[in-house]
DNA sequence: CTAAATTTGTGTTTTATAACACGTGTTTCT
DNA sequence: AGAAACACGTGTTATAAAACACAAATTTAG
């Protein structure tokens, strides 16, 4: 990956991150005050726009992302183009790091879904802490062990269930990733009807389609792209019954 | 899991496993002398006759569990029961660790497709071991995240690719998994029908039916459950095309 | 502020594949 | 040995969802 020609900007002030280091529920709340300071003063903050690339499927990972600030989606071009969107992630998780630690080049694209603020760590550091700190390192065996669990789930979903199930669990997955808005009933993130499709295994014209259909139904409502759930044990029903 | 009741027969020779710490290309060389004796000293070997469940989805996982000789399926039950296997296990790998390194329920059944011998070692030997010694712990790291590499790779193909490219991959997938008989063609394993199907997420119909389509082809030849690949290029072709 | 591009929305057609039905061959069990 | 259960094979039908086509609405750019 040529990391200069992407920067949207590299942020000079290193404290304009601190969400990595400091938020509650952190990783990096297993690590000494010394493994903390190293982090701190070897770390890269990068800021993106909305829609730019973080990196491509292909280009080799030079160190750990964690994602600062912002919405970042992760997805993989399939046949003839259809892209199907892996992950969504949220401040606080790393992006592709999956690829660093498999010693593979990257096999998905991360694109910011939302201004973003990234920053990038150099492998051998956070090895030499891995190595070092046997309960951070448990740690991460446990977010990969997750997410694998993630992955073979939606491998089953994505193949067996319907549309309707297919798109209602869709939106359960953004719901769990992002959470609602101060209302308790919006969810808080704002994508494309491609985006949807994309996550959702389907056309843009079925998802469209179907969440219409949903609206109709009264269990969401839409305005623009904003969608509110308004009968959340039916999507749960939906997406279970696929 | 009551692993009591599954048991085929627990063996009372210990050395009857020596593939797990003493094969070449073991994640078990990272150990040293020291860890080596406590892991031989503290596991349990268990032999199970092909059929045989070795855990169910849902049972809590007690232990870390290496596929000492044999051949085992994880497989997810879908929508209607369909069963999709989201992983094959050779001897030497480990099975259903994912769910223990979680903290999670076993989300697949683990069953012998093949006489099978595990050996099975308690968590907290385990997490002790990780925890001291960082290149194992990295190791483990490496392991999780090329097998979600996988199930990304997975998740797209079988969505995506249409009949014959599933196949096609699914085929591919196992001479990765398992390698070819000494006449370098025929595939080292022998599934039914419908495993084939639940592999490559389509019905057991169309599984015999696209098998007898390459057969017709010449890309594959099929003598009861042995399958042999006549035309490796074909069959790489197929499964990239989708 | 208008034109162009993109996103959203909807109806129709086509198609891949599941579902079904049925027959044959092969183990397994009593 | 005979019955039952299971695995394999193939033709037909039904259907979910993709593909296509086109219109309206919204956003972006000049």
């Amino acid at each position: 990956m040529c990391f200069i020609t992407r920067v949207s900007e590299i942020m000079t002030d290193k404290d304009t991150c601190k969400s990595c280091t400091e938020s509650k529920d952190s990783i990096f709340n297993l690590l000494t005050k010394e493994e903390k300071k190293v982090f701190e003063e070897n770390r890269q903050c990068t800021s993106y726009k909305k829609g730019e690339i973080i990196f491509k499927e292909g280009d080799l990972p030079v160190g750990m992302i964690c994602l600062c600030s912002g919405k970042v989606k992760l997805f993989k071009e399939g046949v003839g183009g259809r892209d199907q969107i892996i992950r969504m992630e949220k401040q606080g998780d790393f992006v592709g790091f999956r690829a660093l630690f498999a010693g593979e080049h990257y096999s998905a694209t991360a694109t910011a879904i939302e201004d973003s603020v990234i920053c990038y760590l150099e492998k051998n550091i956070l090895e030499k802490v891995i190595k070092a700190n046997g309960n951070f390192a448990l740690r991460v065996i446990n977010i990969l062990a997750k997410e694998l669990g993630f992955s073979n789930e939606r491998t089953v979903s994505l193949t067996q269930k319907h549309i309707r199930g297919r798109l209602a669990e869709s939106l359960l997955v953004l719901i769990n990733t992002f959470g609602f808005e101060e209302n308790n009933k919006t969810i808080k993130v704002y994508l494309s009807r491609e985006d949807i499709a994309s996550l959702s295994n389907m056309t843009t014209s079925n998802a469209i389609r179907t969440l219409s259909t949903f609206a109709q139904e009264n269990v969401i409502s839409l305005y623009g792209r904003s969608i509110t759930v308004e009968n959340m044990e039916q999507l749960k029903r939906i997406s279970r019954l696929g």
